[in-house]
DNA sequence: ATTTTATAGTTTCAGATGTAACCATTTGCA
DNA sequence: TGCAAATGGTTACATCTGAAACTATAAAAT
């Protein structure tokens, strides 16, 4: 008597799960960068986040950088510590409120930063690497449409 | 005489730098799904992906689990202890080899399974309605391309 | 002006994570 | 056979992480 049976359990095909899928990608990708730079300049993956923020848009204060990296302002706050203690990272006080924070790299932070910037573009060319022209374009197109807010 | 200056700094520019944006889309995508589950269930997002892996393929080794969650074993052995626990999955002892574990969804297991598995491939399916059918079978070929060892 | 509310940032605590060391069992091979 | 190497899995440790509580300052409301 099939027809009283109970519905069969449907489990998700893990190989075909987009959200799975991006997970492992990014998770490969991120990791395999990070292992270039992490023993060689004893960086995080979250402290190099907030400076490669810090390259691009200097004078930023905490709460921007963790707008900015998408991080937890207690991740941020951290890393930062860890940054300015380690001479790379600069930080004053903003001149009309003494509660925020002024950012920038020093010249060693900039330094730390011409050697890692090139090497995680490197990656990411190497992974592009993979698509031909159109592609690329496709997943530029196709990632603006699912990441718009 | 800017023949001689110094090169200038390169910053990546985040918005459209590819392992970037994979991270913060594979964050917000998988965030969004465990906010549904962890709270209801009281089941963290490793423990969701063994089940996950459990459901699909049943009587796997903890060691196979963490091959196709691509987990760390540790993390796979922590989970384990804990859906053990909470009588979420059965573990027994494999008959010629008294190391392997063998692991599948209890009846428990597969109730909440039954729950979260529609709820995470509802996410998917909102995700995939921003893109045309053209555009859903072009970036699983991407993916593909990308992923591929 | 004074009080309330909001904001920037840090600290604390409790839980999660990865690496390395570890135990038990099995396999390979002398 | 017996012993070294490999494998499955857990434990210990040190680090990392997020939520909530906290301090200091600024903005808004009365």
């Amino acid at each position: 008597m099939t027809s009283n049976a109970v519905p069969a359990h449907a489990p998700l095909e893990l190989e075909s799960f987009l959200p799975y899928r991006l997970s492992i990608l990014s998770n490969t990708v991120s990791q395999s960068i990070a292992d270039e730079y992490t023993d060689r300049f004893q960086l995080s993956m979250t402290e190099w986040r907030v400076m490669a923020v810090l390259a691009r848009f200097a004078d930023l204060s905490a709460r921007e950088v963790a707008e900015r990296t998408r991080m937890d302002k207690v991740a941020v706050s951290r890393a930062l510590a860890r940054l300015v203690e380690a001479g790379r990272v600069d930080r004053s006080t903003h001149d009309g409120d003494k509660r925020r924070s002024v950012l920038k790299l020093s010249e060693a932070g900039w330094t730390i930063h011409d050697e890692v910037a090139p090497m995680a573009r490197a990656h990411e060319r190497d992974l592009l690497a993979r698509l031909d022209e159109g592609e690329q374009a496709q997943l530029k197109s196709i990632l603006d449409k699912l990441m718009a807010p």
